[in-house]
RNA sequence: GCCGAAGUGGCGGAACUGGUAGACGCGCUGGACUCAAAAUCCAGUGGGGCUAGGCCCCGUGCGGGUUCGAUCCCCGCCUUCGGCACCA
């Protein structure tokens, strides 16, 4: 018999559906107007700093049976890819391999388009984008300038995340640990001018409008809840009597403001030098400032190193009750939270408590559970009905009234407002590196900055001798490019020389996936609206409070601009697990990474993709086992032998109905079931394969050949999805054309049904038989049959059957 | 420390709504084919026991509970993984 030759009919297959443009799906002639179901399945587009890897190999494999599924069952299937060019991991790879990042990355995008055709993944070609091409460039800037016009984009100095390794500033979301997010070197605190963009002022919408998500996976949910980090409470403002200057501070505990006992600024506050100035105080402050400054940000957050810091000598007043409060400076107290100032009540708050413990300083409890008194002195954490204690006319409120008395008298004084705080800062997008998208801006000696006209974009990169990281942007080495013209008064002005974070250039490509070769503008609403929101995006876990956080932002502003008419990108988001090898993460340096290229090459493309989503629930991290992906190689060439043998056999008439038939009918129901509600992708392949196990019993019984017929197609046809190529070859010599094409198989709900079941009998929840009866007795009929059975009258012995349960269809369970 | 997810054979996993635990694959064992091997096909495969061709007991991280019945629900632990972590 012929063997199965995976290259062969794979190459022949990817040649047709590329001739035949399989997968490619026009825009609608008239959006407005829905003419068939559509859908857009989406993965997160990969930066093509190297060829593919395996977990892209699950990515698109896990987006391509979802596609396919949906586009036989009806659905105008959205499925396009691009490239995420810009930023760090391509220019690093760049520097690595030598030469320019353009010409790296472009042999790069080269090579993973051939391996994503190799793979066989259905997507629709002519949407392909990618982020560093001037055409596409050209709508980031045209999209910052908007941002740039609503004051969403903005240029402001304060403490920024240095990373002295990739020599760039960073946003917050890109350290981990106070490690750079993709080198992992310590970064460093600077105060330095850069760009962000105001994500805080969308910081309640990025929450409340989690509401209109289908299904996000709940951690997901959770990181992005914890990284923005919502807190209310208030504002209340201390003053310093001497130099008549107020201090607001932040706290999520008015009902302890009795409790402060001392007042902290942390080392980088504004007042701190103008308090100290000219007191015998101000060298060893100034000493302590400096050192703080010194000291890194994962040392100073260390929570196993004892607290630092110094007394001012000066005071603040409680507002409360005009106590005088010693103001301390120490680095436990962070600038970038809240007023960079705290009220300290070491009874309710462990660090305060861990400070007083150190410098000596008094505790005085003010919230205490309901009728305990506590000793006095003590840290006392928050607890059941805890009431106001030694808090003036606030005494004896429970803690939840008490603080909202306290906010009302403050306010109705002017002494402090209820407010609230978030942990999420501004979107730092500035990066001092050449491979990015310039930031369109220039500034001119009279007019401040300027957007460089809508008409003049897209900005190029310049070409310049030397591109290395220096600690200022490349681009500035670009002198005639640097200078130019101011667009409004026609003087002299120079250009912005940092680039964008790539993260930029990835919270929109999905939108222009929708209308890729639109060069009137970014999008065409009308074309955007109809394929988005994304019905289900698909990729990793990691981008978790990036991109994902990101792209979320991205379009509720592009909603509020009216040029997209939703508030959320992606309805539904699947994270898939991690692949590992030889028991670890698959990663170069350890050296356990397994090339797609020689799975192809030694499998085949259908068994390697069959095996990446059979190794176990796609959201799971799991590990590569070479044998595995053999044993798909063997049901691949179980089924072609089979599908060989049945096409030799010619046509035969299929029977309507039959025990093989009933089994194809019962892998129908579950496969297509399986893929798009439960988004479970390896128990269809399990079906499939019970599937043929089932055919091969029967295939050499000549009364059955017509079942063996059809069974074998719907084994075929079911897994399609899986594995395009061996379904479409052996479609072919079953004598049909363009599975690709053909309908979803439905599952007759009459052939389902059964005429008879096993009926499961228990005595007292034990299975002690079971025995085929027909449906539709009645439960006494049931009842009879089980007490029938002789090894259930064993188990009765004459005992008293004290309680009798039937669940019908299912079981019998006697109670003795 | 806080938040989240998960613990099932030798291994990856299945069991969807509280109703037959271990589907399917890997591995292993035996058989057929072969001079032989590979490939292929067939059968077996959670552990233990017995008066073995049939039955009994145990078994889904541990200890309790609810229930006729629990991998599934509740309470308390243990372990692993992930996220956050001086955020006032």
């Amino acid at each position: 018999m012929e063997r199965y030759d995976p290259q062969a009919v794979e190459l022949k297959w990817q040649d047709i559906w590329e001739r035949e443009r399989a997968f490619y799906v026009p825009n609608p002639a008239d959006a407005s107007k829905t003419d068939k179901e559509h859908t857009y399945v989406l993965e997160m587009l990969p930066y093509p700093s190297g060829e593919l890897h395996m977990g892209h190999v699950k990515n698109y494999t896990l987006g391509d049976v979802l596609a396919h599924v949906r586009r036989r069952m009806g659905f105008r299937v959205l499925r396009p890819m691009g490239y995420d060019a810009f930023g760090l991991p391509a220019e690093n790879a760049a520097i690595r391999e030598g030469g320019h990042p353009r010409l790296v990355i472009e042999r790069n995008i080269a090579a993973i388009r051939e391996q994503m055709k190799r793979m066989g993944w259905a997507i629709d070609w002519d949407r392909e984008v990618s982020s560093h091409e001037p055409s596409y460039d050209r709508w980031t800037q045209w999209l910052f300038i908007r941002f740039f016009e609503k004051g969403l984009a903005y240029r402001k100095e304060a403490p920024v995340n240095w990373c002295p390794n990739d020599q760039t500033v960073l946003a917050n979301e890109q350290v981990i640990d106070g490690r750079c997010e993709r080198c992992g070197a310590e970064v460093e605190r600077r105060n330095l001018e850069q760009w962000f963009f105001r994500i805080t002022a969308y910081a309640d919408d990025l929450l409340d409008e989690m509401s209109l998500l289908e299904s996000w996976p709940e951690h997901v949910l959770t990181m992005q809840r914890n990284w923005i980090g919502r807190s209310d409470g208030a504002e209340v403002v201390f003053r310093i009597e001497e130099q008549d200057v107020e201090i607001p501070v932040f706290t999520t505990r008015p009902d302890t403001l009795f409790g402060a006992t001392f007042f902290v600024l942390a080392p980088e506050h504004p007042l701190v030098p103008k308090l100290v100035e000219g007191t015998p105080h101000e060298g060893e402050i100034m000493d302590y400032v400096r050192q703080a400054a010194g000291r890194s940000s994962v040392d100073r957050a260390d929570p196993e190193k004892e607290k630092t810091g110094v007394s001012t000598g000066a005071f603040v007043t409680n507002p409360v009750n005009e106590e005088r409060l010693p103001i301390w400076v120490s680095d436990y107290v962070l600038m970038e939270y809240g007023t960079g100032a705290i009220m300290a009540v070491p009874a309710h708050d462990e660090r305060d408590f861990e400070f007083a413990e150190r410098f000596e300083l008094p505790v005085k409890v003010v919230v205490a559970p309901e009728g305990e008194e506590p000793e006095e002195g003590t840290y006392v954490p928050h607890a059941e009905n805890e009431r106001l204690v030694d808090s003036a006319q606030f005494t004896g409120l429970p803690a939840a009234e008490g603080k909202q008395a306290i906010v009302e008298w403050l306010e109705s004084r002017d002494l402090g407002r209820g407010a609230v705080s978030y942990r999420l800062r501004d979107w730092l997008l500035s990066r001092q590196r050449y491979w990015g998208c310039p930031i369109p801006i220039l500034y001119c000696e009279s007019c401040g900055m300027v957007p460089v006209p809508d008409e003049d974009l897209p900005v190029l990169l310049p070409e310049v001798d030397e591109y290395l990281p220096k600690g200022r942007s490349p681009l500035a080495a670009a002198e005639d490019w640097v200078h130019t013209k101011c667009p409004t008064c026609g003087g002299e002005a120079h250009r912005e020389t940092d680039t964008m974070d790539t993260f930029v250039d990835s919270s929109w490509y999905f939108i222009r996936y929708c209308d890729a070769r639109n060069d009137e503008e970014p999008w065409n609403r009308e074309i955007a609206d109809y394929w988005l929101p994304v019905n289900q995006y698909i990729g990793g876990v990691e981008h978790a409070i990036l991109h994902l956080l990101y792209a979320r932002f991205f379009v509720k502003v592009l909603n509020d601009l009216g040029l997209l008419g939703f508030r959320e990108p992606f309805l539904r988001l699947f994270t898939q697990g991690m692949i590992h090898y030889l028991g670890a993460k698959m990663s170069k340096s350890k050296g356990n990474v397994l090339s797609p290229d020689d799975l192809i090459a030694s499998h085949g493309a259908d068994a390697v993709r069959l095996y990446i989503l059979y190794m176990g629930p796609a959201e799971d991290d799991i590990e590569w086992q070479d044998t595995g992906i053999e044993g798909m190689a063997r049901f691949l060439g179980r089924l072609w032998r089979l599908g060989l043998e049945v096409a030799e056999r010619g046509g035969i008439d299929v029977p309507a109905d039959g025990p093989l038939v009933r089994r194809a009918h019962q892998a129908m129901a579950k496969v297509g079931d399986d893929i798009t509600r439960r988004f479970q992708f390896n128990t269809p392949i399990a079906a499939v394969i019970e599937l043929v196990n089932e055919i091969y019993h029967a295939k050499d019984d000549p009364d059955r050949a017509g079942e063996v017929r059809f069974a074998t197609e719907a084994a075929v046809s079911l897994i399609q999805p899986y594995a395009p190529h061996m379904a479409e070859e052996l479609w072919e010599r079953l004598g049909h054309e363009r599975l690709w094409e053909a309908a979803w198989p439905q599952a007759d709900p009459a052939l389902l049904e059964r005429e008879t079941f096993e009926l499961v009998v228990q005595v007292n929840g034990r299975v002690r038989d079971r025995v085929e009866v027909p449906v539709g007795l009645d439960d006494s009929e049931l009842l009879d049959r089980a007490k029938e059975l002789p090894r259930v009258r064993a188990h009765l012995d004459g005992k008293e059957i004290r309680k009798e349960i039937v669940v019908p269809g299912k079981l019998v369970n006697l109670v003795v």
